[in-house]
DNA sequence: TTGTTTTCCATGAATTCCCATAGTACCCCT
DNA sequence: AGGGGTACTATGGGAATTCATGGAAAACAA
C-alpha cells in the first residue's frame, strides 16, 4: 500500500476506552513499522501536545522516526530543538494495536480533547488524527466559511498553484 | 499507452457496490501504478470531496502522488494546505481494482453522490468523474447553454489559445 | 480486595474472494 | 470467406473472511 493514511470514519469508544482503528489505517501502520510481519500487531504514536491541542495525532513508526531525525539534525540544546523534544518525545506515547484492531486511550488522553462515546478519525498525509466528532464538525464549518468566499464553484485544487501560500 | 483517461460510458452497479470500470481507463491505472505489473490489479484512489461535490473522482496513484508533492511543498499547518489535506486525504480512498476490473463503491460514497443501480464514467483530463446519470444529465446541460453564448460555428478549440484563461 | 487494565471469546454486518456465464472482438488456418 | 479458437469484458451469485463491537474472565497494581 503506501505510508499515507486516507480517508475518515467514526467509531465507538467504550466504557475502557477501547477504539477501533480504521481498518485502511491498519494497514498503513503495519507497513510502516519496521518490527512488524504477518501475525503480529503494529504500532502506533499517539502525539497529544500542549493543552490548546484539540486532537490526537496518530504517527506510524516509520514517520515519527524521521521526524526524531529531524530533531536530532537541530542544535542542541536550541529553543527549537527543546521544545519539539519535549512534544514529540514528552507529550506522546507509543501502543500497540491489540488484537481486534483496537487501541485504547487512557482516560487522560480521553479528556484531553473531550472524547465521549465515539471518535472521528482522518487521515492527514503521513499521519491522521483523533477527534472528538462535535469538536470537528465546528472546526470543519471553518473550512465551508472559506469556500463560501469563493465563487459557488471553486475548486480547491486551484490552491494548489497559488502563489500565496496562506 | 498515456497518463490521461480518455472517453466515457455508463455501467451496472450491484447490490454490493461492484462496479466495472471501463477497461480502457484500466489501462490507464495501471500504468500509472507503480506498484503495478503484469498480473497484478492497479489501484484507484478517489475523492469525494465536501457535500457540495456531485461526484466521485478517481486519481491514478502517479496523478495522486503528484498532488501529494505539491500538498507537502505547502508550509506545515497554513491554512490552505489543510484545506487541502481535508479533502485529498481526509474525504478519499485508496481502492485495488479486482480480479474482474471492478471496484466497489462503498455505500457511503454512493448515498454521497446519489449512485444507485448505474454509474456513469466520464474522463476528464488525467483523472475521471463517476456520476450519477441523471445527475451528468442535468450537468451537462448546463454546459450546453454555456456554448449557446457563442456563435452557431464556434469552435472549443479557439479557447486553447485564449489570452483569458477563464 | 477493589478498581483498573489486559486477554480472550462471541457475533452480526460488511467486505472480499472465488467461480460462473454470456457476449464481443480478434486472430489464425484452410 | 467461413469456422473455430482464444482472450477479454461486463455482470451475477454464494462462500469465506474481515470488521467493528460487546461482554466476561484473567492478570495487575495499589
Amino acid at each position: 500500500m503506501a505510508r499515507r493514511f486516507r480517508g475518515e470514519s467514526i467509531h465507538k469508544v467504550d466504557a475502557k476506552g477501547r477504539v477501533s482503528i480504521p481498518a485502511a489505517f491498519r494497514r498503513v501502520l503495519e507497513e510502516n513499522d519496521p518490527d512488524w510481519t504477518e501475525g503480529l500487531n503494529p504500532n502506533v504514536i499517539i502525539v497529544y501536545g500542549d493543552a490548546t491541542r484539540k486532537f490526537l495525532e496518530g504517527y506510524s513508526i516509520t514517520a515519527m522516526n524521521e521526524v526524531d531525525d529531524k530533531i536530532e539534525a537541530m542544535p542542541r540544546g536550541s529553543r527549537n530543538r527543546r521544545m519539539l523534544e519535549r512534544m514529540f518525545s514528552g507529550q506522546a506515547q507509543q501502543i500497540q494495536v491489540d488484537e481486534t484492531g483496537r487501541l485504547v486511550l487512557s482516560q487522560k488522553l480521553r479528556d484531553k480533547v473531550g472524547i465521549g462515546s465515539e471518535a472521528f478519525f482522518i487521515a492527514a498525509g503521513d499521519t491522521f488524527q483523533i477527534w472528538e466528532p462535535d469538536a470537528y464538525e465546528r472546526e470543519a464549518t471553518k473550512f465551508e466559511d472559506i469556500y463560501d468566499e469563493f465563487d459557488a464553484d471553486f475548486d480547491p485544487l486551484s490552491l494548489l498553484d497559488a502563489d500565496d501560500p496562506r
